[in-house]
This record gives structure tokens, sequence and C-alpha cells, in this order.
DNA sequence: ACGGTTCGTTTGATCGTTCAACTGTAGGTG
DNA sequence: CACCTACAGTTGAACGATCAAACGAACCGT
């Protein structure tokens, strides 16, 4: 039995359309180096042969393997990851679109996970990575660096000497945009619902709600929690009870800011009319009746296709070795910050349903 | 300037040992027949070097990749998919722990997207597919089958033809349990909150509804609408204020669960005291305070581990070619059901939150 | 002493591609 | 006419691993 017939190589396709392989190569990688007859006729015969060039053979030859290494980071029981998908999903959509790959693998939280990302580039399995998730005191970005192994992350370096590129949502700009939408509807005790000190993230929206409220000259209020639903209601209702509660809760995320929505509801009070509540992430149940909570919505299929945009390019930079440089000058800007956009719900507006709709 | 220098062949563990290229393979890859003493020595020289294998290298003369393909599907706005990072971070650690790799690729719904599975496997560049989300008449499994290509479903092949092999869970099971829950509990009336006809997953959930209903020899009552929580809630409604109402709701998922609770707690009916709610999923927000849903969790994480196994071992068995054949018999059970676990909180049974802290 | 088997190791060929150097032809320039 | 350049295409070598066959030595039974 003939089972398991071959791929055709570029031998086979030479062979057809009468050349010699490398000007099948050339017809693939280089076609204006191939007269236009001949381009067609081999064209022609790659087409009829179904040919695709083998992946492995040419990353042996050219050393580079066209992929992106990808860690998982672990799935948290109980905590809905409202990123992870969709970045994932952007990535591998924007690097096939220029015929990269990406490859998924799984390393344990830190130093021991380093390894698994050498271990992939001596493999030469991957030619540079994507990060996600990257923390204070983060220790893969200096690790990678040192090794000069390419990576761009989608968060920012919170450490003191930021180094390495990466992409990020400007969280500060996206909960001062909260804090105007709500004073512009007339709110002027307006609190902050966040995380305990020391969070990259937290930090910097605490740092935009803190630079809004005093552009408008409006007194600050922050309370500081555990990212939880139970949290985002014990803040809320401590607020609520003291003696100038606030009229609108601008919340570090919305797993609080629901909370934060049942506190406000069990004091009879009503969302979006008596006290205003946004949260942050646009996560899929804060669009769902019931809620109808006004969030800041991340802009993470941008994020991904710019990390991807960004790691090529430098993998191009890194590729390109003989010959005068590039570019004379240093590589452009290292860092984007990508404004997240606010959408307006009834937890904010009341009428903001309606007109939705 | 010395720039990059390159990562360590066989050929240079096999120099700084003193043996043939052939003999560094045999370490690696059959250790049994090199001499212990020649062993060690090339063990050492291993790890001084810090040799890894080249993956391509390896790949372009033994025609394997050692990857598998995953197609992610795409994100859909506003809808949270409680499985999908799970899952995928489930297939990918599985796969590293057999020294696989996961390779994520995008291609759109329906016919259109199938030429991308075809191109990885031409170009060598994974070994087989982990498929997901199969619905009814999905084109994949039979087209891949056509074609030899080795795959495992998450989910089961829907059509009349069952071809291939699938991991599922058992939602007529899950459901099954559910309503025996809440019969144990007293309740009589017990209504099923499903989806249109015509679901593979959905009429699995409400066939072991009816089951159970026959079985216990209690009364069934079905209502049907799409996936959101207005539907959930608008079933509930309709349910609750018929000539008699039921007691239980069972749902087909935690998205119309969540409605069904709200429309309980609106006609001011305790849920788990004087309605009970059951969903499916276990979704982040089931465990939430305020809403505790009972809910059947699906064990994701063994689901994808039992996709890769399935998948590696029809690799294996495909790639041993000449010799008498690996097993005489047919392969073993191609399909596999996993039972979903009941998590019980008190939208069922008000004891059960304190019982569980 | 001889052929046979086993064990440990080496050697040459090969996977499919790209790189670098080369060949031959045509056209332009002094 | 000699020379240089550009163009179109070919050829051998290389990437780093494994496969298949061969090798020498030791051991064995007759």
């Amino acid at each position: 039995m003939a089972t398991g017939r071959r791929s055709p190589t570029l031998e086979s396709v030479a062979a057809a359309s009468g050349v010699s392989r490398q000007t099948v190569s050339n017809v693939i990688n280089a076609p204006d180096r191939v007269a236009p007859p001949t381009r067609a006729r081999v064209q022609s015969a790659i087409e009829s042969l179904n040919y695709s060039p083998n992946r492995m053979a040419r990353s042996l030859r050219t050393r580079a393997s066209r992929a992106i290494g990808f860690c998982v980071p672990p799935a948290v029981p109980n905590r809905l990851n409202p990123v992870l998908d969709r970045f994932v999903h952007a990535i591998a959509d924007a690097a096939s679109a220029r015929g990269f790959h990406v490859l998924l693998f799984t390393a344990p939280a830190g130093p021991a996970g380093l390894d698994g990302y050498a271990e992939l580039m001596a493999q030469q399995a991957v030619d540079g990575f994507a990060l996600s998730e990257t923390v204070v005191n983060d220790e893969r970005q200096a690790w990678l660096m040192e090794r000069g192994i390419p990576f761009v992350a989608f968060g920012r370096t919170w450490n003191d000497d930021d180094s390495g590129a990466w992409v990020d949502v400007d969280g500060a700009a996206g909960v001062a945009a909260a804090v105007d939408h709500v004073h512009g509807l007339g709110h002027r005790r307006i609190a902050f619902l966040g995380w305990p000190r020391g969070s990259g993230v937290g930090d910097d929206r605490l740092g935009g709600y803190l630079a809004a409220c005093e552009r408008l000259g409006v007194p600050s209020l922050v309370a500081r929690g555990t990212e939880s639903m139970a949290e985002g209601h014990a803040m809320a209702s401590r607020l609520l009870g003291g003696p100038e509660p606030p009229t609108a809760l601008v919340c570090v995320s919305d797993t609080v800011a629901l909370g934060a929505l049942r506190a406000v509801a069990r004091r009879n009070l009503a969302p979006g009319r008596d006290v205003a509540v946004v949260g942050f992430d646009d996560t899929p149940f804060a669009a769902l009746p019931g809620f109808e909570l006004t969030s800041l919505s991340q802009p993470i299929e941008e994020a991904g296709r710019t990390v991807v945009r960004m790691l090529l390019k430098h993998l191009e930079r890194k590729g390109s070795r003989r010959g005068e440089a590039h570019e004379p000058g240093e590589p452009p800007a290292t860092n984007v910050l990508l404004r997240p956009t606010l959408v307006i719900r009834s937890s904010t507006d009341p009428e903001a349903s309606r007109l939705a709709r």
C-alpha cells in the first residue's frame, strides 16, 4: 500500500517546471530576481502541486524559526482573566498575518520558570517572546535582556531600570477620563476604590485618579482592598456610611465595581441616579442587564497587534547582520501607551442604556 | 566583535567528550545503548556546554515536529468563554510534559478556515491538531479524517457519522445529577431552562434533564431561549408566573442561571430557600458573594490532558511505520466522556455556604 | 581455530531549504 | 575589439540532527 505520499519539495516543483531548486526558491523569496515568464511557470507548478515550503528545513538553514513564544500564565481558579484569551487571539492573528506562529508554553512562576525561555531559544524553537502579566520586580525582562533574547512585554516594566520594550494600556489616563466623566455629570465627592499599595497596575490607576481630582479641584478619597467583589462591597459600604458620603465610586476593576454596585443597591440607592459607579476592564458582565456598568475598555487587540509588530521589527533588525547598520539612529520609541475608552452605561448615566440601543 | 556565539551542536559536544556525533545522539535518545562510563562523560559535557538539541534539525530529519496545532476561536465580544484559557493552559502543560509544543493559529470559521490546517501539516509545522468548540455539522472532523490528519477534539462529533476521536464532558450526566440534587432536597416541580433546539451541547444537557425526570417520576417542564442573562430572566419570569410554578430551575448555563436568579429575587423569593437555581460551567462569578450559584464544574484541565494524551498515542502509532503492527487489535476507546461535578452553593442549599467555609 | 552473535561505537548519507559562488549570455562603453 | 556590468539561472556546500549500515572487539559454542 502506498500510504503517506510525501509533500512536494522544492526539487519536485523544480522538476515539474523545468528549472532548478534555487529558481523556485527565488520565486518564493525574491520574485523580482526571476524573469516574469519563468516566474509564472513556476508559480503555476507551485499551485498545481499545492506546494508549501517545509518550515523546519527553512528554519534550520536560516537560523530563524519564525515563531514567537508566549508563556500562558496559570489560570487562577475562581478569578476570571478578562484579558488573556483576547490577547492570545490577537497575537496569534497578528503573527500569522506576517507568517509567524505563536508557540505556547508553560513555566513555573518566578526565577525557576526562566529556564524554559532559554531552552526554547537554544532549541531554536522561537525567535523571541511576547510577555504578559508583568509585575513589579519582574525578573524576566532583565534576565532576557542580559542574554540578548528579543522580547516585547504587554505591561510596563515596573522596575526602576526600565529596560526592554513594552506596550501597555494607560490606566491613569483611563481613570482620569472616568473622573472627568462623573465630574461632568455634576458629581463632586468622587471616591476611588483601589487595590493595596505596590501593584504596578493599581498604583497607575490610582495616580490617574489623584491627578484628575487635583486638576478639577475636588477632594480625593481613597479606599484600598484586594481584588474581590466582597472587598468592593466592604469598601463601598464603609464610604457610603461615612460622614460625607461620596456620590461617585471610581473602581480599579469591574470585580470591585460589582461589589460596590451591590453595596449601593443594598442602601436602596439607585446606581447611576444616586451614586455613580465606574469599573475597569469592561468585562463581559459589565454589559449584562442588571449591571449596566460604566467601565473602561482596554484595547487588547490593538495591544496584541502592537506587541507583535514591535517584536518583529526588532527581529528584522537583529536578522540583518552584515553590511551597514539598518538605521543609523537609535531604535524608535520602544514603549507604547494605549488609551482605554470609557464605555458609558447606566451605572453612571441612566440615559445611556436607552441611547445605546 | 564576537557577537552571537552559536549554540553548541552535537558535534561540539562530541568533540568535548571525545566520542562521535552519533554516540551523543544515542545518549539523548537511547541511553541504554551507550556504555555507562561513556554515557556519564557525555552527560557531563552536555551539561557543562548547556546543550539542547536543535528542534528544527531534528524535525527535519525525523519528519515530526513534535508540536500540536490549536486554532484559537475568535473571542466573541461581551460573551465570556469560561473554558478557553483553562483548556489552552491544560494542553500546553500536558504537551510540554511530553516534550511537545502547542502552536497557535487562527482561521476563519467554516470551510474557508480548513486550508490553515492543511497548510500547517504541509509545512510540517505540526504533527496533529487539538480541536475545540465542535458544533453540529462541524466540517473539520470529516475533512481532517479524509486527509489522514491526526486530531483529537474536545467536544463530541455531533454528526451522524461519528468519526474521529474526542473527549467531552457528560452534560447529560451533569444535569441529571443536578436534578437528583434538588429532588433530594424535596423539590418536585423542577424546570429546565435551555437553549434553542439544535445545539449539540444544549440538547445533550436537556436529555439528561428529561431522563432524570422520567427516572424520578416527576413532570418535566422545559423553556428555551438564547444564551444570555436577559433570556434567562425572561424564561424564569414566565415559568414562575405560571399556574403551577416550578420550585427548582435547572439551567443550561451560568449565564442563563444568573438571569433566573434575578427573576427569582425580583419576585421577592429567596434563591435556595424558596426556589432552587442550578447553573452549568461553574464560571468564576458563580462563586461570588451575592450569587452563590450551585453549578456544574467541568473538568477542563483533565479534558485537556486527555486530549493531549490521546493525540500523542495516536501519533506514536502512526510514527512506528515498518515492522509488525504495534497492536494487533483495533485502537482502544477513541471517545472519553468525563463527568462534571456538582458544586453546591446556597442557590440550592442555604446551608451550603456556611459548610463550605 | 573458526563462524556466529552481541555490544559499543563510528561513518556516510539524508531530510528540504537557503547561502555563496559561479556560469553564460547580452548589452553598453571606452 | 576588449572590458566591464547586469541579468537569469545553475551548482555545490551548509544548517544540525537521525537513519542505516558497517565496524572492531569481545564472548560463545562447537
